[in-house]
RNA sequence: GCCAAGAUGACCGAGAGGCGAGGUGCAUGGCUGCAAACCAUGAUACUUGGGUUCAAAUCCCAAUCUUGGCCCCA
């Protein structure tokens, strides 16, 4: 299969560095507030790209981080007067609520940056030592001039680096240079050879990945706004610590998600929450309309899009659902016919997803399969055999980009019996030819958003 | 200013030298008591101007426009 790497911007030829098993990382929140929908949008690739990493048979770790301590964190504390730490667990918490909605559950270790104040000490040390860092009255800050390749992700070079500056700390002996631990006499503070401080924002998640991957590992993953400086700086210091180049093997980014055309802000009264918009949408619809965009492209959020997502995915749900019908009665010998597009329609499936991930095309083909199998329908049966075949494959595209495809029970559920006579009333009705009444039942349970098809 | 990404039909959105994906919407027909669902058919595209080529939406050069980054940000 093949990835996109922004390093070399051309797809690649995956290969992890140890046969099937796959490190990955990915940029993690800072917890201040609620995830919006473009956290949505990136996270929801990541899993799914997690899980197709799965399917084909590789043993994937997915690691990442959880920003707790930051200047944002300490500057919302003061707002609302409560003490970082509270706040920060609290919205890490609310964070892992809104993931668990989406269905973005593939994170195998989540990794708080104030958990690992000593590996980032002892980074930075390193760093010291081999002359990569400097201290000043200030600081610890990264000394970019010394590493040749700075800014070789995002293709810069030093010089854009240095410009347009604003508020630079005069100790640093270059405007680009970062920090790595900021000197501080105020809470939330940690000891450290240079006296009480805090890390800087970069270095929390290279000794977070040096802890648990080493100096390398195959996939880092983010978003696109993340490039620069973000993960410029984690080159810098992995590299310079260890000596060891690449630091990653594919670099991943995701595109920005946008709402109507415009770059989501809060000045523009366009930010949405993933709480926001989980009050009254589905989340399988929300997962739909991220993949049906290829993760690297920009992609426009509206309600009218998502509205166009709800119907596209409900054209899929349908298929199956009429799949799962025809188990019970299905004697067919077409087996021949169903099997041959079954075939056909799963290595296009599985050429689409191995060429970068892409899902548009992906649920292209699946829509294709959807059509043919509807068509085939009006005079054909398969054997139930093969019939399980096609709900296997249905599953199997399921679990990948993580829809619920299964058809949803009413078992067990008043209301969902409450329904069933309601429904078997109107079916009586029907077959009297009493046409008013049975139509104003359809009509009213429509507005009820309860689809009543004959 | 510098850097980056992008511009495909009414809307969303793949493709990256040679049959104009797919979805939503629309139109017509089939099925149906009607509607829905489903099937069939159809209309509407590759920002502009040059160039390369037997052949360009796809490559090259210019231009225009959009979005983003350069303090922080998925």
């Amino acid at each position: 299969m093949k990835i996109y790497n922004t390093m070399s911007r051309k797809k690649e030829q995956f290969k992890p560095m140890n046969d099937q098993r796959v490190k990955l990382f990915v940029c993690g929140p800072t917890v201040y507030d609620d995830a919006h929908i473009g956290h949505g949008r990136t996270y929801i690739s990541f899993d799914m790209i997690k899980r197709y990493l799965e399917y084909k048979g590789y043993s994937v770790f997915y690691l990442q981080n959880v920003t707790d301590i930051d200047d944002k964190i300490i500057n919302r504390s003061a707002e609302v007067d409560a003490d970082p730490e509270v706040l920060a667990r609290k919205f890490e918490k609310r964070y892992q609520e809104d993931m668990e909605a989406l269905g973005v559950n593939g994170v195998n270790l989540f990794a708080r940056a104030t958990d690992h104040v000593p590996e980032i000490i002892s980074q930075i040390e390193t760093l010291i030592e081999k002359g990569f860092a400097y201290e000043t009255s200030t600081g610890v800050y990264f000394d970019e001039a010394k590493f040749e390749n700075f800014g070789k992700l995002s293709r810069r070079n030093l010089e854009d680096l240095n410009v347009h500056r604003v508020n630079i700390d005069q100790t640093k002996k270059n405007p680009g240079d970062f920090a790595l631990w900021k000197k501080r006499d105020e809470e939330p503070l940690w000891d450290s050879p240079w006296g009480t401080g805090r890390p800087g924002w970069h270095i929390e998640d290279t000794a977070i990945t040096e802890e648990y991957f080493g100096p390398q590992y195959d996939i880092h993953g983010g978003g696109l706004d993340l490039i620069f400086p973000h993960h410029e700086a984690e080159i810098a210091q992995m590299e310079a610590a260890s000596g060891k180049s690449p630091m990653v093997r594919y670099w991943m980014h995701t595109g920005f998600l946008n709402v109507s055309g415009e770059k989501m802000s809060k000045s523009l009264g366009n930010f949405i929450t993933i709480r926001d918009l989980l009050e009254d949408h589905d989340p399988q619809v929300f997962r739909f309309f991220v993949l049906s965009t290829h993760y690297r492209s920009p992609i426009d959020f509206s309600e009218k899009t998502l509205d166009q997502a709800a119907k596209s995915l409900k054209r899929i749900q349908k298929t199956v659902e009429k799949l799962n019908e025809l188990l019970d009665s299905s004697a067919g010998n077409d087996d021949d016919y169903f099997s041959g597009l079954l075939k056909d329609y799963r290595i296009k499936f599985l050429e689409s997803m191995d060429n970068d991930f892409n899902t548009p095309e992906a649920l292209a083909h699946i829509f294709n399969f959807v059509k043919e199998l509807n068509k085939a329908f009006e005079d054909k049966t398969p054997s139930e055999k093969v019939l399980k075949d096609i709900i296997s494959f249905f599953n199997e595209f399921g679990e990948i980009m993580g829809f619920d495809l299964a058809v949803k029970s009413n078992d067990g559920d008043i209301s969902g019996e409450l329904l069933d006579i309601i429904k078997d009333v109107r079916q009586k009705l029907r077959e009297k030819k009493e046409w008013a009444l049975s139509d104003d039942i359809r009509g009213r349970l429509n507005d009820l958003g309860i689809d009543v098809e004959d």
